[in-house]
DNA sequence: AACTCTTGTAAACACCGTTCACTGAAACCG
DNA sequence: CGGTTTCAGTGAACGGTGTTTACAAGAGTT
């Protein structure tokens, strides 16, 4: 069955070893828990033996980085699972709801990924589901037409950057979308859209609203309605595809 | 003319040099650059001689926000000084221009004060500044009426709590407001306006805007200006007071 | 002058990332 | 099978960290 040798076999199970204890001390203690000697001890083994595994400790964490993202990613694609309406508009709402859930449920985690000065994520690791999602979005042509001209000039060169990085997410999952429909003003709205959603969900996270919240999830809720809204959607609209 | 005694001056100096050598580190080397022998070997002293001023490592990281925050709200009011246009839109425009080019130009502190799960931040280190012009926005009756009934009731009890904080924050200044001219549709929308402005600032600190963003100043420039619009500013109106 | 209060020190403890020489067993090969 | 190579893991060490403790020495007070 398996083609690896007892030894690769071995390896693969500590380096999974190490990767979940180093999880774990980061959702139960913090970023500074995540100590190569903490790991270490965790696994029973000695701190310098993590070296056969990862070049450094920063090495560590931005693999740590990888795999909360491949598990955000998967838990955005379950909620999307789960939605069953079949309509755009409910799946755009769902995922939205299920990555403020997961921001909420995973501050540290959140903070590390989404809210720490280095290199930025690759866009696929970003979350594809985003990528994905935003790209059946727009190729179901149910947002408003958008004119161009809206667009200042300056940012076509960017959002045609992005309209190239969609319709790659999208094709992936086997569906292809004409050029024209994605043009450049529907783009911008899913920026801005994304600019709304990070900062409600970073601002809940953080604490940072000007003002104590007690009710944060109807004013996500509404916020994103209007967001919807914004981009085209009506209220019971039915999707493509 | 001063009433401290010497050892009270040397105290207050010690403090001082303490802040700046903190801050310095921070912005040169990041937060765990902030280290506790660090700053004593900045100021030629031994490492415990600090806890004769603070409790902790942690108890000065907090100090350090706090002077951050100061000192971002001095930078914020000088660009609000520096538009002397006297229209609530430009001076609205002025701090929010200022706080992302603050922003850019602090990563280190725009992370540790905006972007960390830790206590939240009290209201009035948060930002005078935005929550005096906020005020002074929602006073200038220039937003359009929004309706009251827009805003789903449940975020009621939270918004009439926002409400009285922003009446302190412009009461301070010596600007009295009339309490229906402080509706809540329009307090509603200022914090809308937070969500977007933050949003976007900290996407561009961090780097996680879905693509490289080759121009990230014309596309603020044009939230802010759609942000303005949305809260119901026309480009050119004039401004009350 | 005697006393207290304050500010600093040195030493120590336990922890951290990282390096290095080394061990022992698994894997490979003739 | 025997010899050799490969490699995960060890223990000791280096310089770094936050923090506590006992102690010194000067400033301020009476």
């Amino acid at each position: 069955m398996t083609e690896a040798t007892r030894r690769e076999r071995l390896r693969a199970d500590t380096e999974r070893e190490i990767r979940q204890a180093a999880r774990a001390l980061l959702v139960e203690r913090g970023r500074d828990a995540v100590t190569l000697r903490a790991i270490a001890r965790e696994l029973g083994i000695t701190a310098p033996a993590l070296y056969r595994y990862y070049d450094s400790h920063d090495a560590l964490l931005r693999q740590l980085c990888d795999d909360i993202c491949a598990d955000m990613a998967a838990v955005l694609y379950a909620d999307l699972a789960a939605d069953t309406s079949g309509q755009v508009g409910c799946q755009v709402r769902a995922v939205c709801r299920g990555f403020r859930r997961w921001a909420l449920a995973h501050p540290q985690e959140f903070a590390l990924v989404f809210a720490s000065p280095r290199d930025p994520l690759g866009a696929d690791q970003f979350g594809s589901v985003f990528l994905h999602l935003a790209g059946r979005l727009i190729a179901s042509n149910l947002v408003v037409k958008h004119a161009d001209e809206e667009v200042p000039e300056v940012l076509h060169e960017d959002l045609v950057r992005f309209q190239q990085v969609l319709m790659d997410a999208v094709s992936v999952h086997g569906v292809t979308v004409e050029d024209d429909v994605l043009n450049l003003g529907k783009i911008y709205h899913v920026v801005q859209s994304w600019v709304r959603l990070y900062g409600h969900v970073a601002l809940e996270v953080f604490g940072r609203f000007p003002f104590a919240v007690s009710n944060p999830e109807p004013m996500f809720d509404n916020m994103l309605d209007q967001m919807l809204s914004d981009i085209g959607f009506q209220e019971d609209d039915s999707a493509a595809r």
